[in-house]
DNA sequence: TTTTTAAATTACTAATTATTCATATAGTTA
DNA sequence: TAACTATATGAATAATTAGTAATTTAAAAA
């Protein structure tokens, strides 16, 4: 492979890592928590029925992929979305998902 | 689980299967291609050095997220991008990429 | 009809993933 | 110091995944 070809796959690498740590229900849900503001763990795991060392998990890999944000308190570590980006595209997800609703609405109504 | 509460893991799941879907470098090279146009498996598989049952594979994953449309043409079957939202959300992930890229070069130039 | 071509499907393997339980780490308070 | 609390990590397991090779389906051309 030549070197632009080297280039480009190590691009559609970091394009899939960050859409596939967002392409998990359970880190959804997190990061939906994570809209109103930051959480520590502690907050997280039970407001999403989820083991504590589970929530770590997910959000580890989300820090991993540049999703997240996190800073000590205390004892509690603090997460929060890194960047607004990162809601934008989850709306626009949730656009694609209505619009094919929409579709399937469409279509069985015969419109 | 409340009736909200199923509602709303629906629509996390269905959100999370479209990102599930984009997060896989194969098959964002082949939005890469289809981006210029239709394609039928037989121009796709030798142009991503893959074998023809994977992309068939990949194809159809891509169809059932409701990612890609198809249409069949003699003995051949031609995919599409089904709208242009799907390359939006594909650009908010490049432009994330980037500024993630960005962001390390100057952690690491100290900047 | 037989042969050829394009695509999908099946069976299989290796690798990755989400989850749980138990344990380790590290900061806090008594 | 000892006890407590929040988070991370390790080991184990079940489920899912990407990929390959071989086969099947379906349409087209000879």
């Amino acid at each position: 492979m030549g070197k632009l070809g080297m280039i480009n796959q190590k691009i559609l690498e970091g394009q899939a890592s960050i859409l596939k740590a967002l392409g998990q229900p359970t880190r959804l849900q997190i990061l939906d928590l994570l809209k109103e503001g930051e959480r520590c763990v502690c907050e997280i795991f039970p407001a999403i029925h989820q083991e504590q060392a589970n929530v770590s998990k997910h959000l580890s890999i989300l820090k991993q992929a540049g999703i997240l944000d996190s800073r000590k308190d205390g004892l509690r570590i603090l997460y929060r979305i890194k960047t607004p980006e990162i809601l934008n595209l989850l709306t626009g997800v949730s656009k694609l998902l209505k619009a094919q609703a929409n579709e399937q609405h469409r279509l069985m109504t015969r419109l």
